[in-house]
DNA sequence: GGTTCTTAGTGTAGATTAGACACTAAGTAA
DNA sequence: TTACTTAGTGTCTAATCTACACTAAGAACC
């Protein structure tokens, strides 16, 4: 069923940069292409968009079907419209990045585990189309961010040690805070709530748990803040 | 000559808020609708995106073609899908603001002068679409923005008082600054440059001019900053 | 020529915040 | 019981932020 129009449209897609938090690292989730161009190479998820869906319900809806990920926190991180970042037609697309905690949103099994992987970002192989571009965007767009509002609601489970916090905070930012400074700060802003249970299953003394104060947290979002650490 | 496509197409197009300060305020330019939909009511500067062209190409000749201005400063600012946005299809919109100063762009006398016209950010008619929305995120983007880097390059003239750098963060901000504070602040983050030269034709005593020293301004917007004042 | 008016230009003291830094407490494992 | 690992805590110094008011310079007016 082929659609006809007046002027030439270039396609639009959307592609999702998704950072997921593991015991290990901070790591984006790719997958293989299937079909040509770049058959075979590691890239973004994503697809094309359609008339009629929002861009941010084409990247949910590709993201699903792609990953079995749903339900993720997301947003719009840029729109790329080189003509020449696809070889075979001009195709823009709106990029989006996704916050998830591995804990509660395992990829889904169904997916063929070789077309689907996380990569920590030291160790992206080389990427399909300008996704390398894309990605590293989101990796500053992270960095930026995470300077003056609070991250850490979508990358973490519900409850966590200040320590596993601390830890995002470094990945981040790739380099390691004082441990005072950063628990005196972070604990003075109010976002997060301590809560009466201590961590199990450790081999060590059991650090008590907190969770996020949500109002605190979008509160914070808005109005923004400084955080040097 | 149609064009026909496998699966249908959003129409994809940009629209621009372009920014300047005049005498008085803060100002956006605004054209007036010449056709369907919306004819008749003020809009954004844009148009529909070729294939072969990226989307700031787009956005510059567009805004070429119907204000008259080049080369001015330009960054993307969102990208807006939401199917009902236009109510005769689905048309996506990559949203871009611009930053001017008015001295050395004035708006083309050609145009039909009824049709494009600057409005103070208090006193912006209902506008086509929803480019209300796009209008607010921009001001709320350009406020963001100058909290952790330097703005004043793309709209001041070359040469300018500090007085009127410290007008542009107050119509910006949208409140006013402490002058002692100001000065302290932005000479010693060194992007200015002290020239030998002093206002002319000013009714009292005149003020040492200054310019922006292009790389410390360009270094401050890549490292970034904090500016609270 | 003096008076008035307007804006330029300057400094300080007190409060707050940032940054560097090291030890004891608690629990597990051997 | 000892060794190991991480939790959890406070202080001092330097830097920065904030609030705040007067004199200097030049133009305009009389």
């Amino acid at each position: 069923m082929p659609f006809t129009y007046a002027h030439a449209r270039p396609a639009l897609s959307t592609d999702c940069v998704v950072f997921g938090l593991d015991a290990e690292d901070l790591k984006i989730l790719l997958i293989k292409r299937a079909l040509e161009p770049f058959k075979g190479r590691w890239g973004l998820p994503g697809g094309l968009a359609r008339v009629g869906e929002s861009l941010e319900d084409t990247a949910r809806r590709e993201l699903a079907e792609e990953t079995g990920l749903r339900q993720v926190f997301l947003e719009q991180l840029y729109t790329f419209s080189s003509p020449d970042r696809n070889p075979q037609e001009h195709v823009i697309t709106a990029a989006y990045y996704a916050l998830v905690n591995l804990s509660e949103h395992p990829v889904r099994a169904s997916t063929d585990a070789r077309g689907v992987a996380w990569f920590g970002l030291t160790e992206v192989p080389r990427l399909a189309f300008d996704h390398a571009k894309i990605l590293e965007l989101a990796c500053e767009r992270l960095r930026g961010k995470i300077r003056y509002q609070p991250i850490g609601f979508e990358l973490l489970p519900r409850k966590f040690p200040v320590r596993e916090l601390q830890r995002l905070y470094e990945k981040i930012l790739g380099r390691a805070l004082d441990k005072r400074n950063f628990r005196k700060k972070i604990l003075n802003m109010g976002i997060l709530q301590e809560l009466a249970q201590t961590e199990t299953d450790v081999a060590h003394r059991a650090a008590r748990l907190y969770r996020f104060s949500k109002e605190k947290y979008d509160r914070m979002k808005k109005q923004g803040f400084n955080f040097e650490v």
